[in-house]
DNA sequence: AACCCCCACAACCGCCTTATG
DNA sequence: CCATAAGGCGGTTGTGGGGGT
């Protein structure tokens, strides 16, 4: 279909506005509310496209937003959302109250992204710059730094996300829902658009030169679902649990309703059990308060889908993995993780008939996504889950976060 | 004082998505 | 279902001001 231009060019004015001109946009808009854009200009007695007129309207002249420095917080929040949305300006800009997707956008490529190029990361990827001679340890420092910024923004959001499906009436009601859509994580090579995050994890692990490689790695996971609006929930909308239980107990099958809050899911997440289960893998649920699937009672030989038909696309479940022989069996150390290939990633439901399974091995070794036509997509091994929980949970409650 | 360069930021451009008839 | 209008978004450009020479 053909674009048509959004108004006459000709005779019509550019360039910077005059206080004139803005006034007349603010008296009109006061007066009238903007209406349709296109017809603005004519209405209010301006010489403008409608596509000025809203630009700037909601870039400058609009009455709730913040204008001036940026603060530290906004700054540490901008380059956090940064390191996990990537140039999504608009979502970034829906954490950042009264603060315009365009201001950030400038105040990023003027200061935040030079900043980081002066301190050795790669303002695109958060990352090191890696040096011919490979990472020295002040790269592994900023790797870590960087690492952890882009994991409290991780948890930041999820926290946002509950705060948000917990309440019908957001902070900032002119402001878009925080909006995290992350794309269904895929094993084949036709990976769909998806965040960085997600590619770099994928990338790592199908790089992974051969399947005994990928199992004597060492990965962790968790899987954050929206899921679970039942009362152990802070609030009967919430649908997003972190971290929350993976894997069901195994002596029934689990229905856990996740409701409508701001994400339009409505559907029943079924844990039904499986056709050879032998007994229960488990997961810790630190942040129910009721732990019905204690680590220490994990076992073997389970195998179990958590099906669920989601509505939207608005899901997320972000997956931590931790990579690298050296973390084996040892105890978890944050900033060493953090300094090792860790990464994150997550996956979206788009449609009527997509199904997400975890599933595990036969030591709790290893958790995997299935896909709806059952095809194995990763796996991740050797999870320690009390750990794993232990530390985002020191992410997502020691942290806070200034709205 | 004049000129040049750099920087910050407002504004624009073009593509994409969504809404509507 | 299709065409079109309108809005949203991110990349890029243009402009003005400040500092250096």
């Amino acid at each position: 279909m053909g674009r048509s231009p959004c108004c006459e060019k000709v005779g019509l004015k550019r360039g910077p506005w005059t206080p004139e001109e803005d006034q007349k946009l603010v008296a009109y808009i006061e007066q009238h509310g903007h209406g349709s854009w296109r017809a603005l200009p004519s209405k209010a007695g301006l010489e403008r496209c409608g596509k000025s007129c809203r630009l700037r309207w909601t870039n400058y002249l609009r009455p709730d937003i913040k204008r001036g420095k940026f603060s530290l917080q906004e700054e540490r929040t901008i380059i956090q959302l940064h390191a996990l949305l990537g140039n999504r300006w608009s979502a970034i800009a829906a954490h950042l109250p009264k603060r315009t997707d365009n201001e950030i956008k400038n105040y990023w490529n003027t200061h935040l992204k030079k900043r980081l190029a002066k301190m050795g990361i790669d303002p695109t990827t958060h990352r090191p710059k890696v040096d011919a001679g490979g990472l020295g340890s002040s790269s592994l420092s900023h790797m870590a730094q960087w690492e952890s910024a882009r994991l409290e923004a991780e948890a930041r959001l999820v926290r946002e996300s509950k705060l948000q499906l917990g309440s019908s009436s957001s902070l900032f009601p002119s402001a878009k829902p925080a909006r995290l859509v992350l794309n269904r994580i895929l094993a084949r090579p036709s990976v769909p658009p998806c965040l960085d995050v997600l590619k770099a994890w994928q990338n790592s692990w199908t790089s992974l030169p051969t399947a005994e490689d990928k199992n004597t790695r060492m990965h962790s996971m968790y899987a954050l679902m929206l899921a679970a609006a039942d009362d152990n929930l802070e609030s009967p909308t919430s649908t997003l649990s972190f971290p929350d239980p993976i894997l069901p107990p195994s002596s029934a099958t689990t229905a856990i309703t996740a409701t409508a809050g701001i994400l339009p899911i409505s559907e029943k997440i079924v844990i039904p059990p499986t056709t050879n289960t032998t007994a229960v893998n488990s997961v810790h649920a630190p942040t129910s308060g009721i732990d019905p699937w204690d680590t220490e009672e994990g076992v073997t030989g389970e195998r179990r889908t958590i099906t669920t038909n989601l509505q939207d696309d608005d899901i997320m479940v972000a997956v931590e993995a931790f990579m690298g022989e050296r973390y084996k069996n040892v105890q978890v150390n944050l900033q060493e993780v953090l300094a090792s290939n860790n990464l994150m990633a997550g996956l979206s439901s788009e449609d009527n008939d997509d199904v997400l399974v975890f599933e595990s091995d036969e030591n709790m070794d290893n958790l995997g996504f299935v896909d709806i036509n059952g095809e194995a997509t990763m796996n991740c091994g050797n999870t320690n889950f009390e750990e794993k929980n232990h530390y985002w949970n020191s992410i997502c409650n020691t942290q806070t976060w200034g709205l």
